[in-house]
DNA sequence: TTTAACTAAATGACTGGTCAGTTAGTTAAA
DNA sequence: TTTAACTAACTGACCAGTCATTTAGTTAAA
């Protein structure tokens, strides 16, 4: 209702070079990850983040731009010490992922986190720049980093001795399951509340089946400690 | 240059209206995986199917309902014996999942049967009724059903007490992680030849691994058996 | 301290191409 | 000859990318 009484009326704009491709970023992201690439529209973006569809082509050359920048800004800082912290392991792999665990679905239970991988898993066909990216900063130094891990450990007679490239699609797997039913076909586990992926007792669950599966056959060195269950 | 001899030259078209709709579902499966549904021109699908662009809308009132009639068509035959059989199973799980993993994997090895939940996966956040008509029919039969499975075998004391909802997740999570890693990344576990996914090894892995972590603990009935070792 | 000259951030109307869906006309087949 | 399957040209909406213009903010002379 009332004008503000100083004389001078709010600016159409303010110019502020440096926060505009973030937030840009941000909002394509989440429009990318709502209604797809093709579906969302420049002029989109640009009004949810506060500025004309004109100013996104002043810090984006192109709408395919955008969404690999995307991409570079979310791989950038990911991985890095936890690979060489797994990658340096010797001893039961199983210490390791039981530590690992939480910390991971912690990451991927931000919705901000998991719109990347989404997102590239999407467009990945219409866009193998983002494929690519994702696998030689992500996934191809996570992947070698675990199947390391089952080596030693299965050198160490830690566990038993299985093919390690599948062991560790074994112990990622259930992880995707989980989180692609609940995303795209909203298939939740029972629950009191609604819309709970109940993470600690997926994990719970998938770390009692995979680490009594692992353990080593009687005639493998390190048997002599007892089984742990339960 | 020259003209056939024969006075009537072949005619520009046939009516061949049965053969139609199956035959533009087909072309437009092949397209929609490829590029996506959005680059995916309608004309593109005539021309594969060998029609014109026009002769796509006598048999569908619009692209979106090309792509619905596709996955309806797919849907409609997948489940049942097997959810049946499964959902009537007494004993230990282990030996029905042993019989049914092959045959799974075997009929995702067809590029057109996975091809739909590939489809349906990428399509769903902006066609919802794909992800519904998937869970209706596929999805939200086949899981109870296991999940049924495992529930008696945990009654029966054949396998160790897990969070069955969790459980389920376990079992078909590694397939997913593995073909996604494969398709979307182009990651494919170590072998001679190329492109190879090496499905028995990642079935006879995952099962080992699996039905070691099923194992029910002493204290529970069953336990009398001598476990099953690699 | 004021203000005029200047820089560059930002706008928004416009363009050219693309493509879903329509329709008038053509042709195979009964 | 009739009919309906089919074609091909057409239309109108949509949208990525451009650019002439406007405006916020900065600098320096008075």
């Amino acid at each position: 209702m009332s004008e503000d009484t100083t004389p001078e009326a709010a600016p159409k704009f303010r110019r502020r070079k440096e926060a505009r491709p973030d937030e840009i970023l941000d909002a394509a992201l989440d429009l990318f990850v709502e209604k797809g690439f093709d579906r969302t529209r420049v002029e989109e973006i640009a009004t949810r983040a506060g500025v004309s569809k004109g100013a996104v082509y002043l810090y984006f050359s192109s709408k395919d731009a955008v969404i690999e920048a995307l991409v570079d800004r979310a791989v950038g800082v990911i991985v890095g010490e936890v690979v060489d912290q797994i990658g340096g392991f010797k001893g039961d792999p199983r210490e390791i992922l039981r530590q690992i665990a939480p910390l991971f679905m912690a990451r991927m239970s931000d919705p901000r986190v998991l719109a990347v991988p989404k997102l590239v898993i999407r467009e990945a066909p219409t866009h193998p720049k983002l494929a690519t990216m994702y696998r030689e900063r992500v996934i191809g130094r996570a992947l070698p980093a675990l199947v390391a891990l089952f080596r030693q450990g299965m050198e160490g007679g830690y566990i038993r001795e299985v093919d390690p490239d599948m062991a560790v699609r074994c112990v990622l797997g259930p992880f995707l399951m989980h989180v692609l039913l609940a995303d795209v076909f909203d298939i939740w586990p029972d629950s009191d509340r609604p819309k709970d992926l109940r993470i600690p007792d997926l994990i719970d669950t998938h770390l009692t089946l995979l680490f009594a599966g692992l353990e080593p056959l009687s005639t493998d060195p390190h048997t002599e400690k007892e089984p742990q269950n339960g």
